[in-house]
DNA sequence: CTATAATATTGATTTAAATCAATAAAAATT
DNA sequence: AATTTTTATTGATTTAAATCAATATTATAG
């Protein structure tokens, strides 16, 4: 299950690329806690492993845990009574639910399903609440991933108010590339209709988009196989085109 | 300058109403403040008047200050290439450029300006992080108030990709009423271009819609006075008519 | 109090993207 | 391996919303 692709041509630690914002890894956190306080989360902790499709986090349910991917892929997702849109994929070494942290509908705000199997430790979120009640120096690096989301969230807002539909699509194929897989050639675990969602397209629409990028010689494409053969064009289309 | 309207209809708490999430007042995280943090921080605050349309912060700048409004009215929005889009419209009691606040490329998220005259405190950002970094309540207090925000994000985000235009017209109006003004009837220091902008549209567009519903007795419209009369329809055509 | 500029409104036209419909290809099941 | 089901692709059509254009109204400046 796990990707196995190889990547042959490296990405350049180029900041303007594409309005889509890079994951951090979220590990940093664990280094400030005390052996108290990791003995507490130790001790409320569950770890799970979720197979494809599987749902990690429903939209709407009450938020009881703070999640951490270990291993696998997923993607969070908001559902309307329409439409979904995929607001980003998570990889390993990233928290999920942060947001549910001390929202006061304590509601999970958005869904999470499995892309490739996860390994993910669910944290109680009292205990962990606990723990950020008394380190602050755990509590600013969550102010630090919150903010980190937020930076993403809103570009993608601009991006879906801004963007014709060629530039959305430009703009989603270099976000997986810079951003989820790190690298101009992948293979992708979402179907056609999951990459529309990713748009905020209709997926005849996508299709129909990555032809024309396929013809254009922008990309290489063959199923869910991407390989991407002229980056700057992407890059220009991307910023309207 | 100040908007002198009366509220003759009273809303209910309706948590179903629109999408559109609620600003909470700001001010409780203060009084975790010990005295020695509160002298810090008023040692590092200047008081500024902002006059209609000046900017308060400017999207891409450096972030270099905390900003808490404590008069007036501001609307944040982000500024793209060719587009803006409005968030949100913040009024006293309420923190500004938080998500900038550990953003690693310490920049600015979003742009905000006076919509009516302000009085904002800046604080400076690196005594404020050392408060936070001090004080563990103050920092919760902080995530709650990021948390708010994303959970607005999100809605917002949901908004713009699932709803048709009236929706979107709609869903602004009851927002207005509900989470701005608290109010059915209410005078907007908007622009029918800011209302465009908040609701997504194109100007001609967001005009039809609006006479659209006054023709069918669902507002009473005239220049900026706004006046709800059936806000049950309303809420039908948000959640997609 | 005019003149000028800015904002708002209305109508006609265009256009981009969604939807609908048919078919093809791939995957899953028997 | 054959059948069924699901997913993907392509083409034709519709439609919603943007754009363009003209005019009206309101605000601002002289």
């Amino acid at each position: 299950m796990i990707n196995s692709n190889f990547c042959i041509i490296l990405l350049f630690e180029n900041e303007s690329m594409s309005n889509c914002i890079k994951d951090i890894s979220h590990t940093s956190a664990f280094s400030h806690l005390t052996n108290t306080e990791t003995n507490i989360l130790e001790r409320n902790k569950t770890t799970i492993t979720y197979k494809k499709n599987e749902y990690i986090i429903k939209q709407g349910t009450f938020a009881n845990n703070i999640l951490f991917i270990k291993k696998g892929l997923a993607k969070l997702f908001i559902e309307g009574n329409q439409k979904r849109i995929i607001l980003t994929i998570k990889m390993a070494d990233n928290f999920l639910g942060l947001s549910s942290l001390y929202y006061d509908k304590k509601l999970y705000l958005y869904s999470a399903s499995v892309l490739e199997d996860c390994e993910i430790d669910l944290y109680d979120k009292q205990a962990f609440k606990h723990v950020l009640s008394q380190n602050v120096d755990f509590a600013n690096e969550m102010i630090k991933f919150l903010n980190h989301n937020s930076a993403r969230i809103y570009s993608r807002l601009l991006c879906v108010t801004e963007k014709n539909a060629r530039g959305k699509v430009a703009d989603m194929i270099l976000c997986l590339a810079n951003n989820i897989f790190g690298c101009f050639e992948f293979t992708i675990p979402l179907s056609r209709q999951e990459l529309a969602e990713f748009a905020g397209l209709s997926m005849e629409n996508t299709i129909r988009i990555l032809k024309e990028f396929e013809n254009d010689k922008l990309i290489k494409l063959k199923g869910k196989d991407f390989k991407i053969i002229n980056p700057e064009m992407l890059e220009r289309i991307s910023e309207y085109g």
